[in-house]
DNA sequence: TATTGTTATACTCTATAACTATA
DNA sequence: TATAGTTATAGAGTATAACAATA
């Protein structure tokens, strides 16, 4: 019964919306109430600190694409990191219009000690769910990620 | 054995993080792309607006608490709806503090209509899942909405 | 005095458009 | 001409602080 499945997606999608829109906002606001300098981290600046430490070396576009956000943005956060030594630049081997970000050593031990704290809310709610409900989120993460890099 | 069962959810509520930040940012972005007036409804107007044709009747400030946002954020929001004729004002029976909001008949319609278009590219990305990936998802749902409203 | 809600103000994030340098 | 990246500018959304009205 396609009609049947239709509304089901419609309602999952609803309510998936929902949540992710609202857990997004308030993950925000948690990170507000955090003091710290280092803690001065906004999302964005965090997941494409991230995704060099993962990725070793990306150009500005490629984060940008990565992250989906546009390149403008994309500039903005760099400028962000590279003004606090997080990342470095280096001129592409052979195109000269293209720029190789890199992590610093101060980048790494930073994206290492940040995300940790960055999850501590979350964290203490995992904590508070029951192993079955444990297991269905960790069943599910994976999907979320596929769906946010689609 | 405790070390393992914490590293294990610090890294489930990295990917977590990560994976609702970005997907937050990604409905947004695919809301601007939907041109008709009806649409230019922000997620947390459209939150609001669903609270209120679920509860029938709340204060700004409990409308506030519900989504997670700060009073004069409400505020702002309300304002929105009010002037498209979404919601209605009545005074509080007894406290004359207070105001009280109801859904117009506009508004109940728009929800409901703008619910599944808003849904659109979460929906489709929905389609594209497995069963069990859909089922992996739907068990998930309830926890991330429980999650979002501690 | 405390509470509910609003107004005033500022900040962050993101986008589009226009521009520069290089291919 | 096309591409990579930046700069300029604007808009949306949210917060805190200060204020008004009522309890």
């Amino acid at each position: 019964m396609p009609q049947a499945a239709t509304t089901h997606d419609a309602g999952l999608a609803t309510t998936m919306r929902i949540s992710i829109t609202r857990l997004a906002r308030r993950l925000r606001v948690e990170r507000l109430g955090l003091g710290d300098t280092e803690m001065a981290l906004s999302d964005i600046q965090l997941a494409a600190l991230a995704a060099l430490d993962r990725h070793e070396a990306m150009s500005p576009g490629e984060l940008a694409e990565h992250e989906k956000v546009q390149p403008p943005s994309m500039t903005r956060v760099i400028a962000v990191l590279e003004e606090r030594n997080l990342v470095q630049r280096a001129p592409h081997p052979t195109d000269r219009r293209q720029v190789i970000l890199t992590v610093t050593a101060d980048g790494r031990a930073l994206v290492n000690r940040v995300r940790r704290r960055r999850e501590a809310w979350l964290a203490q709610r995992l904590q508070e769910l029951s192993e079955e409900e444990l297991a269905a989120l960790a069943a599910a993460a994976p999907i979320l990620e596929k769906l946010s890099q689609s």
